[in-house]
DNA sequence: ACGGCACGGGG
DNA sequence: GTGTACGTGCCGT
């Protein structure tokens, strides 16, 4: 047979893989026994005593030769296999147990089924290939490859829900599968619903919030009308555990999976890479990381690009380290203050700038990685001490001999990103699915860097992580000076952009740098005009607020209300429309004249706000709540939307947003999904957020909050009292910034 | 004054 | 099954 593997995933039972192949047409289920791995190693004086336990324990086992790490050589390793799929792990336990001090090391222990499966046979995901035996007819890293017919189809519910939020309790009012909608009784729109997926049998099921609610409220529905819900091609659900978790800084909720059988659920929710690369961007990193369509949708790049590195590590033959092993190098004091720098930063006066270019380097880290050979394995390595590709400001050095993991992973997908946005930008005939398919790559070689500073990456070392950014610092001045020789003044700079002033080639510069660095810089883009921004608190310039103007005529906006998630959108209008009308002037001078004009629109805003006629919709402040109601310390907002929910019975886990209307009564809150109408917004709260922002985007030219809200006073006419401006450090000298023009 | 809480960034 | 570290700003105590 001929096909793709949709689907793949383990019959702990059976102890056995299920596959589902979808062909040309149709779907195969195809099941086969498999027997799992895993390797220990000891050393000559341990060797014996593992050999022993292993006897001792009846366990079935072979002596093969493995590399135990990336380059190294070959040696004997103990080659275990459990009796069943659920014997694995507590094996594992147990012979990591034996070795009372760590003396046994144990390898390919915590890897997923379904990968094992598909790496033992060298087959991939959504590739196309031959059964019996497993043949390949595709590789994972081809441009172009051929893809079945996938049908995709969303599902959503209509629910009955007195409490605004919805509950188990409610009831269904009808299901909705792409254009088709099933009402009546329940249990009629339950087996209607059945029959509805039966009959156009789509490949995807897609939904939003289906792992969170959606799916388990409809298992429960059915079971309560006694009716036999199947949304999979068999039935069942194949349920992972929810969980809050620390990740990026923040703390983020994941909602129980809810995955089905033969038939992928993708929860727009759960999926960080569909909302970014669509379905081709998640069947692009299915294959290439080895990891089932429906896995991959709930995964994070991170672990899309570590299970890449997986896969090319088997590749050469090396094992898996169970536990991440490497202890980090001795470091002395001074060493430290040197390589814990973070990435290059200029100092930006705050201002604004006229005619200005800005220069980014395009992946610089990931591309450092490739260039100067860093890889947890190459790094330091044993085999060159005297290799002339040294570390700057570091004492360190990368092989020379052999490329590293790293580099290896990530030089194709480099490539492969650069080439499908020349073929997306060329018009090519599946332009979207390109654009797609970057759009994807692109978050691997983001995360690929974090990673390698990430404690528990399989393939991290935080030397590397140091190595890179003393490379990414050094590169960055290397670029400064050679701007500044070509007759640029140099604006701004942070980790990979810099911003220029001058009257050279801008083009011509990127060439030379590029060549001289050999990592391409591209030219973002020449502004008519720049703002950066103060930092309130001191008045120096903030490192990463600001707004431009691009002479193709888009706007270029970062750090200000408007990108922030937690801003109402009430706000983010006013910033825009602010921005809309200083979008309009070429240059500074004529920025400055438009300050006034701007000023009006801004209070025109304020006052609709006073008004009470803003829209409450357009009022809504966004949460994400780092921790449960009772751990809340601060009686804030966010404690008051908790509160108010908990009332009403509802909880939401660490990780969960939550959407609120900031009001003037004893609540001080009420939230979105209890909203009726009655509620009356707190207006001089709104109108200080409203002044804030209008005021952060001009205080460098006289507007700062305090006389913003002395502006509105008057205009207000003693409607406006409020007057609760806190004592703030003002900057020293009370410096103005510099209308900076360019030489002519 | 100071601590608690939440957000950003890359395209 | 999981990127770090940190600066920034507002708000409550």
């Amino acid at each position: 047979m001929r096909g793709w593997i949709l689907d793949c995933y383990p019959d702990e039972e059976n102890d056995s893989i299920v596959i589902w192949l979808r062909q040309g047409k149709g779907t195969k289920r195809i099941e086969e026994k498999y027997r799992p791995s895993f390797y220990a190693w000891a050393d000559e004086a341990h060797w014996d005593h593992l050999l022993a336990s292993l006897d001792m324990g009846n366990v079935e086992h072979t002596v093969e030769k493995k590399s135990l790490w990336l380059g190294e050589a070959e040696r004997d390793v103990v080659r275990i296999f459990p009796r069943h799929f659920s014997d694995l792990m507590p094996l594992a336990k147990s012979v990591d147990r034996w070795g009372r001090y760590r003396d046994h090391r144990l390898f390919n222990v915590d890897m997923r089924m379904d990968m094992r499966f598909l790496l033992s046979h060298g087959i991939f995901p959504m590739g196309l290939l031959e059964t019996d035996p497993w043949k390949n007819l595709d590789s994972p890293f081809r441009i172009d490859y051929p893809l079945p017919d996938l049908k995709m189809l969303h599902l959503e519910a209509d629910i009955d829900a007195p409490q605004g939020i919805p509950t188990m309790q409610d009831r269904l009012r009808s299901v909705t599968l792409d254009k088709d909608t099933v009402d009546g009784a329940e249990d009629e729109i339950l087996e209607g619903l059945r029959e509805l997926v039966r009959q156009r049998d789509p490949d995807i099921i897609h939904t939003e919030g289906g792992d969170g609610f959606l799916l388990p409220y409809l298992q429960a529905r059915a079971e309560l009308n006694g009716v036999d819900l199947v949304l999979g091609r068999e039935g069942g659900m194949r349920k992972g555990r929810g969980k809050s978790y620390f990740t990026y800084g923040r703390i983020v909720h994941k909602p129980t999976p809810h995955r089905l059988k033969g038939r992928v659920h993708i929860d727009a929710n759960a999926a960080f890479i569909f909302s970014e690369g669509g379905l081709h961007g998640i069947i692009d990193l299915a294959r290439m990381g080895c990891i089932p369509l429906q896995e991959m949708s709930r995964l994070s790049p991170g672990t899309a690009i570590s299970s890449m590195q997986m896969t090319e590590a088997m590749r050469q033959g090396t094992l898996i380290m169970w536990k991440k092993n490497l202890p980090e190098g001795f470091k002395t004091a001074a060493h430290l203050v040197a390589s814990d720098r973070g990435g290059f930063i200029y100092d930006p006066k705050p201002g604004i700038y006229g005619h200005v270019a800005e220069v980014d380097f395009a992946s610089l880290y990931p591309s450092i990685m490739v260039v100067h050979n860093i890889s947890p394995e190459t790094l330091l390595c044993s085999c060159c001490p005297d290799s002339r590709r040294r570390v700057p400001e570091l004492n360190y050095w990368t092989c020379e001999k052999r490329e590293g993991l790293l580099p290896i992973v990530l030089r194709p997908i480099i490539q492969r990103r650069l080439a499908l946005k020349r073929l997306a930008k060329a018009g090519a005939r599946h332009k979207d699915v390109y654009t797609a398919r970057a759009k994807a790559l692109k978050w691997l070689l983001v995360t690929c860097f974090g990673y390698t500073g990430y404690k528990n990456a399989r393939f991290g070392r935080i030397e590397c992580h140091e190595a890179i950014n003393a490379y990414g610092r050094e590169i960055l001045l290397q670029a400064s000076e050679i701007a500044e020789r070509r007759g640029f003044h140099i604006i701004h700079g942070i980790v990979d952009s810099l911003w220029l002033q001058g009257n050279g080639d801008a083009n011509a510069l990127c060439r030379d740098i590029s060549a001289r660095v050999s990592i391409p810089l591209m030219l973002e883009g020449i502004y008519d005009w720049i703002v950066f921004l103060p930092n309130v608190t001191n008045g120096a310039g903030a490192l990463n607020r600001y707004y431009g103007s691009f002479t193709k005529g888009e706007a270029k906006v970062r750090g200000i209300a408007l990108r922030r998630s937690d801003t109402p959108e009430f706000m983010r209008e006013l910033q825009r429309a602010m921005l809309g009308r200083l979008c309009q002037c070429k240059d500074p001078e004529s920025f400055v004249e438009a300050l006034p004009q701007v000023v009006d629109i801004a209070l025109g805003y304020v006052g609709i706000i006073l008004d009470g006629a803003a829209k409450t919709d357009d009022l809504m402040l966004t949460k994400r709540v780092s921790r449960p109601l009772a751990e809340y310390r601060q009686k804030n907002e966010s404690y008051a939307a908790l509160t108010q929910m908990h009332e009403l019975g509802f909880e939401l886990a660490p990780g969960q947003k939550v959407r609120y209307l900031a009001c003037e009564d004893a609540d001080r809150v009420k939230v979105e999904d209890f909203i009726d109408g009655s509620e009356v917004y707190d207006r001089s709260r709104y109108a200080d957020l409203a002044l804030r922002a209008a005021s952060e985007m001009i205080s460098p030219f006289g507007y700062d909050l305090d006389e913003m809200r002395n502006i509105m006073g008057k205009a207000a006419g003693g409607l406006w009292t409020k007057a609760s401006s806190r004592p703030r450090f003002r900057a020293a000298g009370g410096e103005q910034a510099a209308l900076c023009v360019p030489p002519i």
